[in-house]
DNA sequence: ATCAATTTTCAGTAATTACTGAATATTCGA
DNA sequence: TCGAATATTCAGTAATTACTGAAAATTGAT
């Protein structure tokens, strides 16, 4: 059942952990072949090149450059040279807040830039019927939305990482400490130092 | 080079979200009628019914009708009969908050719960070697980052909307607050009464 | 219970997207 | 500068996904 005899044997672990990165892929914009190459470079102990991903995957070796160009191109993997080696090998960052944050600046750019465009473009229209006064409304309120969310979330991402946790940690319970704070009346004098 | 004279004429505005929707839709898992079927929802005024959408948007009958399952599987359409029509009607919620919410659970439900699993599992198998230790090394911080993250997010979908919007305004300036925290020694008495 | 209105399903087809191998381009060491 | 090693492109094909129209199922009014 086992396909060709030369592949370079992945272990239970990892063959299960890519393939879920396959199916998670698809179920996104990125194909299955792209997250499959993702997930075995995530896990791999040393940087791999195109040959050895083909192999262990058993893609053809133009379908792992295209996947690496996809992968470089979301920032997910980087390319490294090895000394007297002329290949191209590639390894992805292993700190998953690393991961996420560029995951999310990527999606932001791709993503929600062009929408809040569009919306933008929308709201500047001189809506003439009742119909479209009404649908203006409803792109303001997911316009201020999706705008109040990024905001906050460039803010946040200025945060180092071990605020951000603690913060998270804190979970609900900064609510607690939002209405103290009223009270108490913080001295706001603004502005994150860069 | 309009197509069919017998559409109901979509306004420019809304001709043009719906066709971002479309676009976004596809770089997305969900395709682009399905997209666009859910941002003329969005923008009506009224429920529509599925000729409605047909006849606006040029699909098939049975493509509208498997666009609104989808929708409605996603939570983001919901069903509606007119007094004196027997047909059925769809609308979908304005308030983006409550559309953002919907979202993020049926993606938690769909993605990071399969998710979560599969790497638990994974912890859980014995590592024979030493390239199984280290991926197993990285699933565990993806799988932390994941979890923390998700717990963080239902604390918050637990609060109210006015208290979030609050709390994004402030930005990174609870960060301040924190450490502020830090020296008064917060009463923690713990746990949000349900 | 009947039947017209309405919705859903589904097999076939169209459109899109993914993948391959061969050809081309690039890189780097000698 | 040449040529072997390596990487990329691309046209053709395979696989997948989306869409349609016809048929079946469901619904609700009478």
């Amino acid at each position: 059942m086992q396909a060709h005899p030369h592949a370079s044997a992945l272990s239970p672990l990892v063959r299960s952990f890519v393939s879920h990165f396959g199916e998670m892929g698809s179920r996104w914009g990125i194909n299955r072949t792209v997250g499959q190459i993702y997930a075995l470079i995530f896990v791999s102990p040393r940087p791999l090149n195109a040959d050895d991903i083909g192999e262990s995957l058993e893609f053809s070796r133009s379908n792992v450059s295209m996947g690496l160009k996809e992968l470089q191109a979301w920032r997910l993997v980087r390319l490294r040279h090895l000394p007297g080696d002329r290949r191209e090998y590639f390894e992805a960052p292993t700190d998953a807040w690393e991961i996420f944050r560029t995951l999310a600046e990527e999606r932001r750019r791709r993503e929600i830039e062009p929408t809040l465009s569009m919306l933008r473009n929308a709201l500047l229209e001189e809506a003439t019927t009742e119909e479209d006064r009404i649908a203006q409304q409803r792109m303001k309120s997911m316009h201020d939305l999706i705008e109040l969310m990024t905001t906050w979330f460039e803010d946040v991402q200025r945060m180092d990482q071990k605020t951000i946790a603690q913060l998270m940690k804190m979970g609900s319970k900064v609510q607690r400490l939002l209405e103290f704070t009223g009270k108490v009346k913080l001295a706001t004098g603004s502005k994150t130092p860069s």
